[in-house]
Parts: C-alpha cells; structure tokens; sequence
DNA sequence: GTAGATGCAAACTTTTTGCAGACTG
DNA sequence: CAGTCTGCAAAAAGTTTGCATCTAC
C-alpha cells in the first residue's frame, strides 16, 4: 500500500504538511487540489490511504456533518495524545507527565489501557480563553 | 426543539435506552426502526434533534467510513468522560479521582480546559485485554 | 385548532468503483 | 515491462428537503 509515489499523492501530503495541526474537511481538500489537477477520485482514494497507512487520523466534529482529516504527523506524532480546542481547531500534544499519570490512572482505576494515538481530548485552549490576547473567533 | 413526544421518537430512544453503551452506525438504526415502522426520514430528522438537544453523540471510528451516535443518558452522564473500547465498542466512565487529576494536569502543564462531555479516550477495556476470561472479538 | 412530526419521493451530497490509459520503479 | 495509480463518468450510499397529511397537546 502507498508503493508509489505519485504527483498526486505528493500534493495531498505537501498540503496536509502545510496545515498540520488542524483538522481539514473532505469537501476542502478535493476542492483544494482540484485547482491543482488532482481529481476527486484519486483524492479519496489516498485519503483511504493514507489514513490506513496510520499517516491521516479520520474524525467527525460535533455541531456539522462533514468528514474531517487530520495529518499524523512524525512517527513521535503517533503515539501523543491530542487536544483539541473546540473553539479555533487547533491540535497539540499533551503534556509527557499528563500523558504518563493518565495511562496510569486508568490502567489502576479503570483497568483500562489507553491507546494514545487514537484518543483525542477536546475543550478550549489557551488562547481562546483569553478573549483579550487575540484567541481566533 | 423536541417538544412533542412521538411514537416515532419514542421507538428511537428506546432504541437506543437498549443500547446504552454502543455505538450504533446510522444504517443500523435505520434498518432496525424501519421493522417498526419509523420512516428513514423521521430517524434521521431525529438523530439531528437529539443530537442537538445533547442527548446523542456523534461520532465516527478508525477504520471504517461510516456514522455512529450514542445515547448519552442522562445529565450525569453528560459531563463524564468516556472511555470507548476499541475492540469491542463498549463504552464506561473514567473514574472521578482519573478525570479531576487529568483537567488539572491540562490546565497546569498545557493551559488547556478539558471539555469532558465531548472527550472520548479509546484504548483496550479491561474484558478485551483478557483474553482468556470472555473478551468479545 | 395549531404547531410540530411523519411519510414518501425527489433532490443532493458524499464516496466508491469500473475501466482504459498513463506513470513509477 | 509489471504493477500501481489516475481521470472520467457512472453508480452507490448516505442525507436532506418539500409538501400534503396526520398527531400531540
């Protein structure tokens, strides 16, 4: 899977390389690349991809309907976990001790092993909760 | 929004009051209600409301390309944060020593203020890591 | 009686697929 | 050259919407 490396691929991934911690809609990036001839079809088909390739993390938001990918970046990338503002979309990674004392919480309290790549925590973000120093929207 | 009480939606959160853990794919809900006579439009028109009215998530997993929405039940419910199984699909809540530690974690370390009603943490449940003992898959 | 819901069918939007030709290694 | 990938167009899926009718309160 993913065995060439084709033109069309190379775009896809240079614009996900361009918008790395947000989270960029199906309908966007068809859109996008098809100014750069990149057809519709060959889009979905390395979205599928990709995302199998563990190199896209696929999501719905709350409030619209759309579909929604986001750009895994590094190999280091994969096994963070992200946060989310709800606000502006922007992602980043958790902090390493609030990772570590967190798989350690719920391996003890909830018997539960926690997959880091996968999960995704969601709420407000500095700037956006500080209304005055320029937070987006 | 939500204001009269349908047989319609009746059958829906029912429905859904049965699979109170689960995470059920919109084709499935669909399927399952048309046996009692819910029209496609009515489900979907419904999952929206409810989605609306905070009583259902939505939500999509790695892997396939499909919609899922769960019943979130009731009020307590709506501010814990989930932990979904990624084997099995089942669904618990952290446990409040975990979820107090994390939003202090994140407001200290990254200056992020966790939105636990929207948080889903996925990894391996405590009946799936055992294999032996009766994990589902 | 009236606002709100439902069903049905049609319209849309989003995704997937078949196939012939083009490209990569 | 062989195995992949792409574009195009058509098909399939998944969702939304208009409208007349029906239901809940």
């Amino acid at each position: 899977m993913n065995e060439y490396s084709t033109k069309q691929r190379k775009i896809l991934l240079d614009y996900f390389g361009k918008h790395t911690d947000e989270c960029l809609s199906t309908t966007e990036i068809v859109c996008a690349l098809s100014v750069c001839g990149v057809s519709e079809s060959a889009v979905y088909r390395n979205l599928v991809a990709l995302e199998n390739a563990g190199k896209l993390r696929r999501m719905s938001k709350a409030g619209d309907r759309k579909t929604y990918y986001q750009y895994i970046d590094d190999e280091d990338c994969r096994d963070q976990i992200h946060l989310s503002c709800i606000r502006c979309g922007r992602t980043s990674h958790i902090s390493p001790s609030a990772s570590k004392r967190l798989a350690k919480d719920l391996k003890n309290d909830d018997d539960f092993i926690i997959s880091n790549g996968e999960t995704v925590i969601y709420g407000i973000c500095k700037k956006c909760s500080r209304p005055l120093s320029g937070g987006k929207a």
